[in-house]
DNA sequence: TTTTGCTTTAACCAAATGGTTAAACCATAA
DNA sequence: TTATGGTTTAACCATTTGGTTAAAGCAAAA
């Protein structure tokens, strides 16, 4: 569990990660932290003077990660679908890595969602989604069919990041099912179910 | 805020449940949720001994809510593709009215696995999703085309449930693409472009 | 070896937290 | 009117919480 090659900060880092993400802001004790970490509780508040103060990195972190990837669209001179393809496969495998990150955001939002306006205006400084953008252009010259694109972009992030979020629950229910989630629900078959629905979404015949 | 024609005990659970649902658990207060109620912190204890088993009240209510939900499916004499328009139509209106729902008991399930297992036992009595094994049924029929169902009722509840679950981050996104996300994100667009998605998944031709 | 400066710790502290208690409140039945 | 029994409260209590402090470790420079 605990990295013998870190440094304390690194590992305190670590630590907040996991138990912030498990429990937000409030919920999360810094005894746990520390526990987690394997360091003294009085040494959290040598790196980082507060509970908010190691939060906000924390917090800060996920969000520059999850409107990295979110934001990533190849502007190369492949087809859109297929750039759209390329999305997909990138998306699955973030969030097949980082499965609570959107969960994580998500909570906190609701709990202080000045805090992530704040925080989000840096980071997008009025940077609009591209896929949408790359989407609408193709539209005009008739390359896809006539969509609604900022529904077909919620549909999409649904596909991609729901089924991690919700892995819990499933594998409870389709278990019942007699069917193995772990083996049936590899990225491999749900980025091809992903692709489909690209395909019908916007293929035009 | 404080509803006057309610007794004090509905008065708490409805409390409760907001307060639980933002903050879990853990990070949940009791001052916080007699506040909310507009009573005394004493009387909470009075009514539920502890804030577990107030907890565990507000959790066994939302288990039963949402498995109830997941769980209906008509066996009527309509076309199984009918059945599953009606299934989504039920669901995002059940997913508009509890948004919060799915992930208040995904989140406990992370942090209390076993209650949760124990609880739902309980609930589901080796009961299997109805719609799965209506879908394979059709399968043998050749009445829809072949596919993977717990893949398909995988894909299905992501595009009902994170639309509502999301909305925090996809009305910040959206909003930099100039659009209007509570109008464009009217359930009556989010029904269709599902259902888009379960003919194009189910349809032979 | 001694000094310097960063790192780590044990022992604290004040405030907040879940929970208890005994008394006050208040409608109804005797 | 006066018991009666459920309801509500203020005042507590023990424990946990985030945070501080002063001293101890400890590696590298002098």
């Amino acid at each position: 569990m605990e990295q013998l090659n870190s440094t304390s900060e690194e590992k305190i880092l670590k630590a907040a990660k996991d138990v912030f993400m498990k429990y937000g802001l409030y919920g999360a004790r810094m005894q746990d932290i520390a526990d987690t970490a394997g360091i003294n509780k009085a040494l959290l508040h040598y790196y980082f003077r507060s509970k908010e103060k190691l939060f906000d990195k924390i917090f800060e972190n996920a969000l520059h990660k999850y409107f990295e990837r979110i934001n990533v669209f190849s502007d190369s001179s492949l087809p859109v679908i297929d750039q759209v393809f390329k999305y997909v496969e990138n998306s699955i495998d973030f969030y097949a890595e980082y499965p609570k990150i959107s969960m994580f955001i998500i909570k906190e939002i609701e709990i202080n969602p000045e805090l992530f306006h704040k925080k989000v205006q840096v980071i997008k400084k009025g940077k609009s989604i591209k896929m949408i953008e790359a989407l609408e252009k193709a539209m005009a010259k008739g390359e896809i069919k006539k969509i609604d694109t900022a529904m077909f972009f919620i549909n999409l992030q649904s596909l991609c990041s729901y089924p991690f979020i919700a892995k819990p629950i499933f594998k409870h229910s389709l278990k019942a099912n007699d069917k193995d989630y772990d083996k049936d629900f590899s990225t491999g078959k749900l980025k091809r179910s992903v692709k489909n629905f690209v395909e019908s979404s916007l293929s035009k015949k």
